[in-house]
DNA sequence: CCGGCCAAAGTC
DNA sequence: ACTTTGGCCGGT
């Protein structure tokens, strides 16, 4: 356990300090589950430095974390061998890991990687060559040479690396290099990590409507307040939530804070960043798994030192090292991808609350179809909400009906419905776009053998292998493994009786380009395209209307504004319906309003159509009925009888190896010596194979646990794994809050 | 009686 | 994590 903070507020005193010799503990990187002690090294070191220690024969990355404890033989302990070139790990990031590692039971070591993932934290601060124009002018001039001089004249002042320069103006880079001696050009060092440009709140916004001034003049004063509170954000699709909480990241940066906002997905940043550069004059940071390792480090850096006023980030963006953090935002807080499922298993928004509990900063959770949990939470008082009605300009809702699949004639191998293809027909007619939504990605989801029944499944997991036509190949959605389109079936020899069963949104593509001979027809799915700014291009052509139907996976529910779109046909809304998993109502309740407000977000009314089989579902009900609170109210009560979250708390164990028998045995012995978990009441059901038994080879399987809300339970699961040995190849992952539980 | 290999232990 | 140590098998 941490000592208490010791320094609350903006009151500047420096950390302890530790002077040359005294016993420090250090927290590594390394998996040993404690903090070792070492000698402060010459010159004293403060707490919470960055440090190179020896370990073994090793150097290696710790944190001080503290004073030494003193119990280890004095003659082993070894000294510090630096201190690195990087802003000292503040108080309350220490308490923050400390309490998430105690919160997920993860190793604090592990905790602490999450904290420090840029390259090169160790490298002192490099500097850069750097090119600009000087004074004078060569003695000879060439062709080549008034080409870069010309260049840098152009960017009036601006300086480039040499590879930038020569590019630009078109030359070798010895022809820049041949400037350097006259004074044409400077050469001069820079600091390789800039900080980043000026945001300005007190730029003007975008005009607001009075209900986005409103609920943006709540966050604002959320912020003047000051100290934690969390805000549920709620507003349907359109209804400006971007707008109103850029209103509170402006008065967060007035305040010399930092903000944070987190989004789900990568595509989703290109335009939101655009958004941003629009409101506050420049753009801000953006950490996401497709930054370069230079750019990593510099965000880092400059976060640390307080340069970079404004993260734009996936959810790991949540563990850097912010020196005056007053606010993150969570938007679409209720989706899936927030919760990490490989590794450190945590869920960004639950951390996002913690983390801004422990500095003091504000958290707004933004979404249209918020989490069971975060209702739940505002429903005890503990979120405070606020609520955007209207949509923004003459918009309105969609309206949305359903397709009743049991009275459509359906041709064989066809998805699209008699009543969808009517419907699409008359949009294309008017010169309006309509989207098909799928949530399945590649061609057929089903590869099956006409010959013996088999079904082809990967050979490393326990899913079938989906046919992707467009790259010509099976592939696993579990491991991502590939392979050709076989010829003949790989269970029986058969040769050409493989058949694709079942609709991918390349299949529906094909469909749709049958029967629309005359449409335009995008594609939008996540393996079509090679990386993040190529869908987003496709995805601003489309918008300005360069196909007339959509089709795509879940990746076009979430934020992207289309004009022209006035019909969202959804081709199986009772995916996701059946099945025992007890979010799944909830995550089609989500997906499918989410959709839905897709249609008709500009001036032109949209409408919603949702195949299915069973329209009396009390979940197709509600989304048709718009009847959100009475949907909420139904399901929190079945879990309330349940004792499931958000009103009971559940934890899975995952158990995974290479020899099947094993791992169950290790799952038994769990379940038969429980008594850590019966002396607070919970419950264990298992060992049964985990929702994905084999992954990579490993076999897994999961037991649950099932207390109460007020129960201890990460010190009662704490103490009833601690005596389990894990043999051979043999792995446990606790993951506290699973997103299913089937 | 020694080397090879895998599992276990230690790292301050 | 990664490296060193230790135990148990086989051939000598």
């Amino acid at each position: 356990m941490l000592e208490p903070l010791k320094r609350k507020g903006g009151d500047v005193t420096l950390p302890d300090f530790y002077d040359e010799g005294t016993l420090v503990g250090v927290l590594t990187t390394q998996p040993l589950n404690r903090v070792l002690d070492y000698r402060a090294p010459e010159g004293g070191c403060h707490l919470g430095a960055f440090v190179e220690v020896p370990l073994g024969p090793r150097k290696v990355l710790g944190v001080v974390w503290g004073t030494g404890k003193g119990d280890f033989d004095a003659t082993k302990i070894r000294a510090v061998i630096r201190v690195l070139d990087v802003a000292a790990m503040r108080d309350e990031m220490r308490v923050f890991l400390q309490r998430a590692a105690d919160y997920t039971l993860t190793p604090l070591p592990a905790m602490l990687r999450l904290a420090t993932r840029a390259p090169g934290l160790a490298d002192p601060p490099s500097m850069r060559r750097i090119y600009r124009r000087g004074q004078g002018r060569p003695a000879r001039m060439t062709d080549a040479r008034d080409r870069v001089l010309t260049a840098l004249e152009d960017h009036g002042g601006l300086a480039f690396t040499l590879k930038e320069l020569a590019e630009l103006a078109g030359v070798t880079p010895s022809v820049v290099k041949g400037l350097v001696p006259s004074g044409a050009v400077r050469e001069e060092d820079s600091p390789r990590d800039l900080p980043f440009p000026h945001l300005d709140p007190t730029r003007p916004g975008k005009a607001l409507t009075e209900d986005q001034a409103g609920a943006s003049n709540v966050l604002r004063d959320g912020l003047r307040a000051g100290g934690y509170g969390t805000t549920l954000l709620k507003g349907v699709t359109g209804s400006g939530k971007t707008e109103v909480y850029l209103e509170a990241v402006a008065e967060c940066l007035a305040q010399g804070r930092q903000a944070l906002v987190l989004l789900p997905e990568i595509a989703l940043t290109a335009e939101f960043l655009t958004r941003v550069e629009a409101r506050f004059g420049a753009r801000p940071a953006e950490w996401h798994s497709g930054a370069t390792m230079t750019e990593r480090r510099r965000i880092w850096r400059m976060v640390g030192q307080g340069r970079a006023q404004l993260v734009v980030g996936a959810r790991s963006a949540l563990f850097l090292p912010f020196r005056e953090l007053g606010l993150i935002i969570v938007d679409e807080e209720h989706d899936n991808s927030y919760k990490q499922e490989e590794g450190v298993l945590y869920n960004a928004r639950d951390m996002a609350v913690l983390r801004a509990a422990i500095c003091g900063a504000r958290v707004v959770l933004a979404s249209a179809t918020p989490s069971l949990e975060s209702w739940a939470n505002v429903e005890a008082g503990k979120y405070a909400k606020v609520e955007l009605t209207s949509r923004f300009g003459e918009a309105v809702l969609p309206d949305m009906a359903t397709i009743d699949m049991r009275a459509e004639k359906m041709p064989a191998a066809s998805w699209i419905s008699p009543s969808l293809r009517d419907a699409v027909r008359a949009r294309l007619k008017l010169g309006e776009q309509a989207m098909l939504f799928l949530n399945r990605r590649g061609y057929a989801p089903v590869t099956l053998c006409r010959a013996c029944g088999q079904q082809v499944g990967c050979d490393h997991c326990d899913a079938r292998m989906v046919e992707h036509r467009f790259l010509k190949q099976l592939m696993c959605h579990q491991c991502g493994e590939t392979r050709p389109i076989p010829k003949t079936c790989p269970s029986c020899g058969a040769e050409d009786r493989l058949a694709p069963v079942g609709p991918g949104v390349e299949r529906l593509a094909e469909e749709a380009a049958a029967l629309f001979p005359e449409a335009r027809i995008a594609t939008l799915s996540s393996d079509l395209f090679g990386s993040a700014r190529a869908l987003k291009t496709a995805i601003e052509e489309i918008a300005a209307g360069a196909a007339d139907i959509v089709i795509g996976t879940q990746l076009v529910a979430k934020g992207h504004n289309f004009p022209l779109l006035t019909l969202v046909g959804v081709i199986d809304a009772d995916l996701g319906l059946q099945g025992s998993d007890l979010r799944a109502a909830e995550h089609t309740f989500q997906l499918m309003r989410q959709v839905a407000g897709r249609a008709g977000r500009a001036e032109r009314p949209g409408i919603a159509l949702l195949q299915t089989f069973q329209p009396e579902h009390p979940v197709i009900r509600a989304i048709l009925a718009g009847d959100e609170d009475g949907f909420w109210r139904a399901e929190a009560q079945a879990r309330q009888s349940a004792g499931v979250p958000p009103y009971g708390r559940m934890a899975g164990i995952i158990l995974s190896g290479t020899q099947m028998q094993q791992v169950f045995d290790a799952g038994n012995t769990l379940a038969r010596n429980d008594g850590a978990l019966r002396s607070i009441g919970a419950q264990v059901f298992g060992p049964a194979p985990a929702p994905i038994a084999r992954v990579r080879g490993r076999h897994r399987v999961r037991l649950l646990v099932k207390a109460d809300r007020r129960a201890p339970l990460q010190e009662a699961l704490a103490r009833w794994i601690a005596p389990l040995r894990l043999r051979g190849d043999l792995r446990l992952a606790v993951d506290i809050d699973p997103q299913s539980f089937l």
